[in-house]
DNA sequence: CTATCGTACAACCAAATGGTTGTAGATCAG
DNA sequence: CTGATCTACAACCATTTGGTTGTACGATAG
């Protein structure tokens, strides 16, 4: 399926954008309440350009929305792509617990 | 805290353990049934080796066990490292909720 | 015993990642 | 207007990643 292949993409993206201590930091913190990218910046013990990428890396897997206003960026937690994840390891938890369920089927019958 | 830092490489690993899509495909397979390395490599268009990697990958991670039986190895799933990654999108989750509840509450104040 | 199978691992390569510095354009404060 | 602030983006660099091929070795089948 077509379709899946995308869906695939993006997951790659949204898991890749969690594989980043800084950048789950980023989303605890946007997702609480909002940032600008500089005063998220001002946080971490790297460039102000280090953490403007974590941030594109998190808006392009969509943990993340950004809003002008000013001259400033504000960063907000998006709680669709924490879902989408969410929903997923849902699914492989589903699987693990129809293998459990069968297995337990099985010893009921034996 | 210095035990945090064993998580969030923990985390690193995990995340990006699933930041793969062949990777998620394994973990799926074998969590539905054991197989081995090299009845895994037959399902994908890539070399053995390349297969190898990837489950030594999920190895690390915690989210496959391997098990030696007589020349071949035994991938299987574990729930383990899944219910981790799983219980962090659950607390982000939470944070989000309590974020959402805070400002209704301010709404229903209005 | 010998050939084959399943695995491990090293060496190599291209591309992506996570960081840096530097430059330049808006926007705001005084 | 001028200077400081916030952002964007390019260029660069070291390391990691995801793949390859080749070699070696234990276990098994014939």
């Amino acid at each position: 399926m077509v379709v899946d292949q995308l869906r695939e993409v993006e997951l790659d993206r949204l898991f890749q954008a969690f594989a980043d201590s800084t950048r789950r930091d980023i989303v605890r913190r946007v997702t609480v309440g909002e940032s600008s990218v500089s005063g998220l910046a001002a946080l971490y013990a790297m460039s102000f350009a280090a953490v403007q990428k974590h941030v594109a890396v998190l808006e392009r897997a969509s943990l993340v929305t950004k809003e002008k206003r000013g001259r400033e960026q504000i960063v907000r937690g998006n709680h669709e792509g924490l879902q989408k994840a969410r929903r997923l390891l849902d699914e492989y938890e589903a699987i693990w617990r129809q293998r459990v369920d069968r297995i337990a089927d099985i010893l009921a019958e034996g």
